[in-house]
DNA sequence: ACTATTTATTACCCATGGGTAATATACGGG
DNA sequence: CCCGTATATTACCCATGGGTAATAAATAGT
């Protein structure tokens, strides 16, 4: 499908002076994608709708076309981010293995997301910004990241791959080093996203595991099915869909 | 001495319609307590100047008897905070131990820093909102830390005290969490800093210790003089007072 | 081709809030 | 008692930027 050209990957869809055709998502996922760029680099009150716009080579007023307001555009910023996370934590509740396994495997996905921009707005953007209804919204998919991981503390203290500790605390302790990556990561730099994604893996699941990972052993305790390996098709995600009336195509987002 | 009055604690000290006398410099401070409340409570951005002022029984212009801008209000925020983290290194790099008994030492301190308003302004604040010679202040500064956390790491893996690991990103793994603190610490909630404190630094050394703390064993490993107890005399700090033309009275900040 | 609909543009409104000028009040000292 | 200085107030300026109205250009359907 998507019988695009094998163009050089047009940035923006508004070709300067040119044709302006396309789909209407694509057009708002490219707003989107022009706005969390200029949100993170610039901060969502220093960016204003005008440089939004002209990144994409139109005016401000046109992107009232997709749009209602600016804090609406931070809302579907984060979540699209938001349901990325809701990927990570569905595909790894249905894979296999220990709390443990679950709550590495959570983590090298969570921590590479952080890489990315969706990921960054998740954990830069201020709630305070958007309107009553959608912080909540955000508000609420937070507490459920955070019940992921504790829930995988919990797990892996019952099954013997987590050593007894208070999960509330361990939680935050490694989602906080994990939200961290995205106020300092920068594409540029000298890791990948994948390289540090993994490294923090180890890192912070080290000092919770019955098990040590020194000199890359291999995977010690596995108790039933081994984690398949099919990150490939987005088995539909269940009710997780908590952020707002999305119902958006939601194509190539890297 | 300060023969302060028995006072009740007078939050502002521009009462009502009173006597408004007192040092320029505990009214400057008072300042900068509610400008760094109103800034972590509603953002930088959202809270004016104002919001401010009122906070002290005053109105706007009265703030700039005190200083020249709101982002250099922020700087200031700031810049309190970061005397207390160069007090945290000072006081740890002085007293002894191995390095992981410095990077644990640190930890606690830095992590108890973060339920502070000022400790929380180091991280909260967006740099960005400050004028281009405070920014490379922060930035400065803001490396001066990670250097910390990465020169006991150092330490530790030479002494045999931490176990060999990338610096680095075990530098970013810890101060990451620690940082992350700031964020969702909340005085009123069930623990309190100085136990959150003590938690955060078990469990992030944990990973990188050679010797395990489970079921809270003597601290195991001393190199040379045990670390000493004296936290309570500010030794004059060195160099380390990076932050602008800092001769304010550091008087009580709690 | 003609028209309806979508999508863009130009030109504008206006609330917000940082910052300033002019002025008033308090204070300390000779 | 009067004056200079420090500190506060009232009244204002104005750049910024989110948002809207009126209008023009492109697109699709018939």
């Amino acid at each position: 499908m998507d019988a695009s050209a094998p163009s050089s990957s047009p940035q923006s869809p508004w070709l300067p002076f040119e044709s302006r055709r396309r789909a209407r998502d694509e057009k708002r996922e490219a707003v989107l994608r022009a706005a969390v760029g200029l949100f993170l680099e610039q901060g969502y009150h220093r960016a204003t709708l005008n440089d939004v716009a002209k990144r994409l080579n139109i005016t401000k007023p046109a992107l009232y076309n997709y749009f209602r307001s600016k804090d609406e555009i931070l809302f579907e910023c984060w979540s699209l981010g938001n349901e990325l996370v809701d990927d990570c934590i569905a595909e790894t509740s249905a894979g296999g293995g220990t709390g443990l396994d679950k709550l590495r495997k959570l983590t090298v996905r969570y921590a590479e997301l952080m890489t990315t921009d969706y990921g960054k707005s998740l954990v830069r953007f201020d709630v305070r910004d958007l309107n009553e209804d959608n912080r909540k919204i955000v508000q609420t998919a937070k507490k459920r990241i955070d019940r992921a991981f504790r829930d995988y503390i919990v797990q892996g203290i019952d099954d013997g791959s987590v050593r007894p500790c208070d999960p509330k605390l361990s939680a935050f302790a490694i989602a906080g080093s994990l939200n961290w990556i995205g106020h300092w990561f920068q594409p540029g730099g000298p890791m990948t996203g994948k390289a540090v994604a993994e490294e923090f893996a180890i890192r912070l699941t080290e000092g919770i595991a019955t098990t040590t990972t020194r000199k890359k052993a291999g995977k010690p305790p596995r108790t039933g099915n081994a984690a398949r390996e099919d990150r490939s098709e987005h088995h539909e995600r269940t009710a997780a869909r908590a952020a707002g009336q999305s119902k958006r195509a939601r194509s190539r987002l890297r």
